[in-house]
DNA sequence: CGCCAAATGCAACACTGTTGCATTTATGGT
DNA sequence: ACCATAAATGCAACAGTGTTGCATTTGGCG
């Protein structure tokens, strides 16, 4: 059987969502799906801007909003303060080990080992989510200095 | 035995750091101290603009800065994307267990678990912070809607 | 005291994200 | 296919956070 399940293509799923289904939406929900790391809002900018007429950069904050409103993205802070957006789907492959982030070059790894489970909570707690942030320096970046 | 170690003030935390002991970084250093969280810069503009000359808000970032890189204070950047500071002491009695945010108040609450141990790493790769960061709402954040 | 590097104050700036409002567009109903 | 309408877009202006340059002041030390 050579025909796995075809991945839905992003207009599908922004329409699943009920969302509707613009070219800016899709452009970056298509952007999020292909990268291999959360990206930021300039990065994204940048790397849609490029050929075509370009997002605008209110509009691209917008989009980015509307697809984690819908489920479709999720957001998260960097180090540096930064929001970065993920495709919800690429998070699932990646939900069952830890991460890495490199303070050197930026760099995020996966490690063999699962994450740890949530802990309890005090009565009436209610868990949303948990992250476990390892960071440190990756073998490049921990290489001696050859100057 | 009425007389415990009497804690290091911290003008004298910051002499012994090598650092010039300013009205700025002791009033800053002492805010951090008596802070039951960490604090964010425009927590602490206003709380030590309020009487006094108050602090210019670029000399607060720069006395934060010199904190941090003499180890008297730590930063690390919350969920909405703002660093928060807070002396290093303060971290001492908080490292053997694990912290809980709401995400609703923002309120950070101290969970009885102990922090899941650092992963092991790739070879060549050094571990710096480890952090497990648990979100969701409070049992008053929690509560049903009482309109 | 007097020196001097370091710290401060101030202005101007850069980056990230938001709000208001007029215009355009996607979509459902005719 | 057309229209109506609510939603999405583009643009300008703004707010919050953090940085840089430079002139002035000050802590620490001989
Ligand atoms: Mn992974
Ligand atoms: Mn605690
Ligand atoms: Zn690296
Ligand atoms: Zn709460």
């Amino acid at each position: 059987m050579a025909s796995a399940t075809p991945p839905p293509l992003p207009a599908d799923l922004i329409r699943a969502a009920g969302a509707k289904v613009t070219r800016g939406r899709v452009r970056v929900l298509e952007a999020l799906h292909a990268a291999r790391q959360p990206l930021c809002h300039a990065e994204l900018e940048s790397q849609l801007g490029a050929g075509e007429p370009g997002i605008d950069r209110v509009t691209l904050y917008r989009v980015l909003d509307s697809l984690v409103g819908h489920g479709l993205a999720l957001k998260a802070v960097d180090t540096r303060g930064v929001f970065r957006f993920s495709a919800t789907g690429a998070q699932r492959q990646h939900a069952s080990h830890i991460h890495f982030r490199c303070t050197g070059c930026g760099g995020v790894f996966c490690l063999k080992a699962e994450p740890p489970p949530p802990p309890k909570l005090p009565r009436g707690f209610r868990l949303g989510e948990v992250e476990f942030d390892v960071r440190g320096t990756c073998a490049g970046c921990s290489a001696p200095d050859r100057a």
